[in-house]
DNA sequence: ATAGCATGCAAGGGA
DNA sequence: CCCTTGCATGCTATG
């Protein structure tokens, strides 16, 4: 098992009386609640790994629970903030710091999406009181459509509350799948909603009477959200015939009260919401248009191509956008070939250095060799979703200024091979065709995976395009294609609610939802 | 001065 | 003996 809090809470119950004593013994309310949540954030946690998540374990360590030496409750990310901060009761009383066991701090911080949108799902269920099983509360989080019979909660308290779906499984075939063409035949209307505030859809999204749901669209500005919907919508109409599982829809019904699947993530380091669909094989299917988030690029030194295998990584880049790591010896994680789509499992650890930590990917001497990367070639990290990541190799090409003029040639041969069109002419490019090639790469890559970027994404570095050719895959232009057009529509910062007062009352949001 | 990072090198394990 | 692993050291960038 990864360090995934998800796999784990899949199989968490506890006992009702348990939650509500500790939430007591906790404060009591809201306040208690929150600090409830983050007792078993951390229990999950510690107990990731372990395959036997007693009930009795976990109700057990809650009836212990006092109140909280520090008046600390959970705190969830605000503004423009890719971590969120999170109250870690055992770390207060036991002078231990997960990220860092030389400083002690009673905070964890939690920097996925995946960990926010569990605190928020828990928050919700307990908050909700909604009782699935026998006198416990279930916080099973609502399967993928296509991992067999699933829950589906309703986090407003709108009918139906629960809707439970036999086994046999909610794939595309199945008549208990929910896709697009069953959405178009509900009585609602997907409607245009305000979007929450980033601190809410972080935390305590999703509440309000008849409008919370329908405000999960990945665009979040007026205009971007008709475009978007009027895609899914046209979408939703191509994929009548020839439905698959990612054509899924991530659309809910503000009347009928249901998830079509599980509630969809807020990405937070981009500032949308992600498709939760989900590939029964290795990682994402990325043969899927899929939202590509940036997260960080490393420029290869001799040490990351040697044949050490492993891969230094940027301390800060690293702890803002991969998962939070525990233990030295880190975790696995399923990181997909940008190019062959191969599936490539890289373990991301830390060694202690001094104060600190040097984060590097281990296992990647056959991603080197496969790519042929060397010093100065750059390794591009992207997400998907579900913890799941995309790993691109770029060779670097050298452009007049930086480097010599027998490279420039070199370089022009390697890319007239990467471009079977260019090589047509059987002449070494000018520099004007590298930089063609490369915007067009570039231009090409962004508008068929459609990719998010963040601003230091070097595809869209403006001073850094010139410098990138296509990736070292032997067909890139076969591989590019293998991905169906859905361009962005709108800029990066048109997806940054934040800044926009006028769309979002962020004091009356936040207000409304935490009380 | 400090943090981050590249790399050297020692220890341990396996062939 | 070679390879892998993990740590220590030193260089460089930054505040």
């Amino acid at each position: 098992m990864d360090g995934n809090v998800r796999a784990v809470l899949k199989k968490v119950t506890v006992n009702e009386d348990s939650l509500s004593q500790a939430i007591q013994a906790l404060g009591g309310g809201e306040k208690g609640l929150k600090e409830l949540i983050g007792h078993i954030m951390l229990w999950v946690k510690q107990h990731n790994g372990e395959m036997d998540y007693g009930k009795t374990s976990l109700s057990q360590k809650l009836e212990k629970l006092h109140p909280p030496q520090m008046n600390h409750a959970l705190e969830f990310a605000s503004g423009k903030g890719i971590s969120g901060t999170v109250y870690n009761p055992n770390l207060a009383s036991e002078g231990y710091d997960q990220r860092n066991e030389k400083s002690p701090c009673p905070f964890v911080r939690v920097q996925s999406s995946e960990d926010l949108q569990d605190m928020n799902h828990l928050f919700q269920c307990i908050k909700s009181r909604r009782l699935m099983g026998e006198g416990g509360l279930d916080i099973n989080f609502p399967r993928d459509v296509h991992s067999g019979s699933g829950t589906f909660v309703d986090v407003r308290g709108s009918v139906p509350d629960v809707l439970h779906f036999p086994s046999g499984g909610m794939g595309p075939r199945s008549p208990n799948h929910i896709g697009p063409a069953m959405l178009q035949g509900m009585p609602c209307e997907l409607d245009i909603q305000r979007p929450l505030i980033p601190c809410a859809q972080a935390g305590l999204s999703f509440s309000g009477e008849h409008d919370g749901l329908s405000r999960i669209f990945t665009a979040t500005t007026r205009a971007a959200r008709r475009n978007q919907i009027s895609r899914q919508r046209q979408s939703g109409l191509q994929s009548n015939s020839t439905f698959t599982p990612s054509n899924t829809v991530t659309a809910v019904s503000s009347e009928c009260g249901l998830w079509s699947v599980a509630p969809p993530a807020w990405d937070m380091s981009v500032g949308v919401f992600l498709s939760r669909t989900q590939s029964p094989s290795c990682g994402p299917d990325i043969s899927d248009p899929k939202m590509l988030t940036f997260l960080l690029q490393k420029e290869l030194r001799p040490s990351d191509v040697g044949n050490l295998g492993r891969i230094i990584l940027p301390k800060k880049e690293a702890e803002a956008h991969l998962p939070i790591l525990a233990l030295r010896e880190g975790i696995l994680l399923q990181m997909e070939d940008f190019d062959s789509g191969h599936c490539w499992k890289i373990r991301y650890r830390f060694w202690p250095n001094n104060k600190s930590r040097m984060y590097l990917l281990e296992n990647t001497g056959e991603f080197v060799k496969s790519h042929r990367l060397e010093e100065g070639d750059l390794l591009v990290l992207y997400k998907i979703q579900e913890g799941n990541y995309v790993l691109r190799a770029q060779k670097k090409v050298h452009s007049e200024s930086s480097g010599a003029p027998g490279s420039q040639q070199k370089n022009a041969y390697s890319l007239a091979r990467d471009f079977p069109e260019a090589s047509k002419t059987e002449e070494p490019l000018k520099e004007k065709d590298i930089v063609g090639f490369a915007e067009w790469s570039c231009g090409k890559v962004n508008e068929e995976r459609n990719i998010l970027v963040r601003d230091d994404d070097p595809f869209f570095k403006d001073d850094q395009k010139h410098k990138i050719s296509s990736s070292f895959s032997p067909e890139p232009l076969q591989s590019l294609e293998r991905f169906p057009s859905l361009s962005i529509d709108f800029p990066l910062d048109e997806m940054m609610p934040w800044d926009d007062p006028d769309e979002f009352n962020t004091d009356s949001e936040l207000a409304e939802l935490v009380g």
